[in-house]
DNA sequence: TGCCCAATGTGAGCAGTGCTCTTGCGCACC
DNA sequence: GGTGCGCAAGAGCACTGCTCACATTGGGCA
């Protein structure tokens, strides 16, 4: 292994997805054209399929390719938060909003093809997208339920006392997460735990996509960072996640 | 005026717009063919531009009609709203909130032309887009404004308190509307009460979406329709309506 | 060192797309 | 009853994804 030509074959699809990468930030996911990146690699069309099955195939790379980014952009930024794991979990939950957010930001077309609507004759394939896809979910489920666990998170509101039963793949994996931390989640508060993380993701989601979309109207707000620190903070208010410092 | 030819020319134009809805139903927006509709239309490619200037205009037309759909949907529902501007609050956003839902799982390719990421290289002209575009969210505006005059909301929680000011057109519409009601909206409250909105607004997008592009794996739950009431009632809660019924 | 064959690049070609242009037909109006 | 305008037809341009037969070339083995 590492002949000359797989270390050249390597480059080369390094630098198809760079190419391509580049042309969604520009023309967006469904102009990506195969033939335009063979014409910047100084390649003929055809010779593109050495490299990239299908266009199709090409896409879910740079998916999951874009999903793992991001979560690294994400579990960075916890990372380097001072305290780690031991900070509070509104602290945590915001760093990890703002870090989603500026990722968006920074890379629209890429928030556009991991979260935007489907690109039409394609649907990623979720054996291969979801490990990936999922890990930010997780890991602000992992937040809340720690958090909750040492009693920063507010009474859960309104409907949700009691609330119905939501058997899903996500939520088993949620509990899962839950049981490893200290103290885990009882049969009784898990589910509304799960609804209110899926809760906060969506309404994370919708946030971040209408700034990035310009659903708002272009330029919506004088003070673009400002008010996305009020729409992240509204929603970790919304999940339940306590200010310990402001009030105790 | 209203020739035979006029006439023809009319139900033409309709004919061709309910098969631009049937093929973006099917195939999705970036997918919108010109050639295919005429195909379907028994009529030669090019004379399709007699009627249409272009693709572009043809996606704008088909926007204003769907943000149009949408809004009547929504008022409609409100109508139907036993007390109607009486009604409770809540009870008057969660039906908005209801009919938004439907409407987009009803037709989620005209939802993924409206409020899912921006088709490439085109962008709607907001002139023409704006008016209708914005009456569901203005109408919720109203709608949370009334509430707040009548006192059916709960205080505005965390960092809202005295919130940063939001100069911004939106804002501006929405004090407007703010002022129309019975009370207005003092200085004090009316920058908050806006970010609530607006806050709920993107809540609602995140959360509609997700149900309707998948984000959350195919069919996430198994009760697709008690996750939904969970999760509106839970951005009701966010955006700080009471349940006058449950907690007075 | 030299040679073979697999890996890679080439170009033509098919079917599809949006869009433009010229040509000619037929209907509606005067 | 003419006739001018609205409309359809068809060819054509440039682009897309993808396939296939063919040419080239360079790495690894004898």
């Amino acid at each position: 292994m590492s002949t000359p030509r797989e270390l050249a074959r390597v480059r080369t699809l390094a630098e198809i997805r760079r190419l391509a990468w580049e042309h969604l930030e520009q023309h967006g996911a469904a102009a990506l054209s195969l033939r335009a990146i063979a014409r910047e690699l100084g390649i003929v069309s055809s010779a593109i399929y050495r490299y990239v099955p299908s266009r199709d195939d090409l896409l879910t790379l740079l998916i999951t390719e874009g999903y793992r980014d991001l979560a690294d952009d994400v579990e960075r930024a916890l990372a380097d938060l001072p305290g780690g794991e031991a900070a509070p979990g509104r602290v945590q939950w915001l760093t990890a909003s703002h870090a989603l957010r500026s990722w968006a930001i920074r890379r629209p077309a890429a928030w556009s093809l991991l979260y935007g609507s489907p690109v039409p004759g394609y649907s990623a394939p979720p054996q291969e997208t979801t490990p990936e896809g999922t890990r930010v979910v997780l890991r602000l489920g992992a937040i809340l339920s720690a958090a909750l666990a040492r009693g920063e998170v507010a009474a859960v509101v309104g409907p949700l006392s009691g609330g119905p039963a939501l058997p899903t793949a996500l939520a088993a994996e949620l509990r899962v997460i839950g049981g490893d931390v200290e103290g885990g989640l009882d049969e009784d508060v898990a589910p509304a735990a799960v609804a209110q993380v899926i809760a906060g993701w969506t309404a994370l989601l919708g946030a971040v996509s209408s700034e990035v979309f310009g659903q708002l109207g272009r330029d919506p707000l004088g003070e673009p960072e400002v008010f996305a620190r009020v729409q992240l903070a509204t929603i970790a208010d919304a999940v339940g996640l306590r200010d310990l410092e402001r009030a105790p």
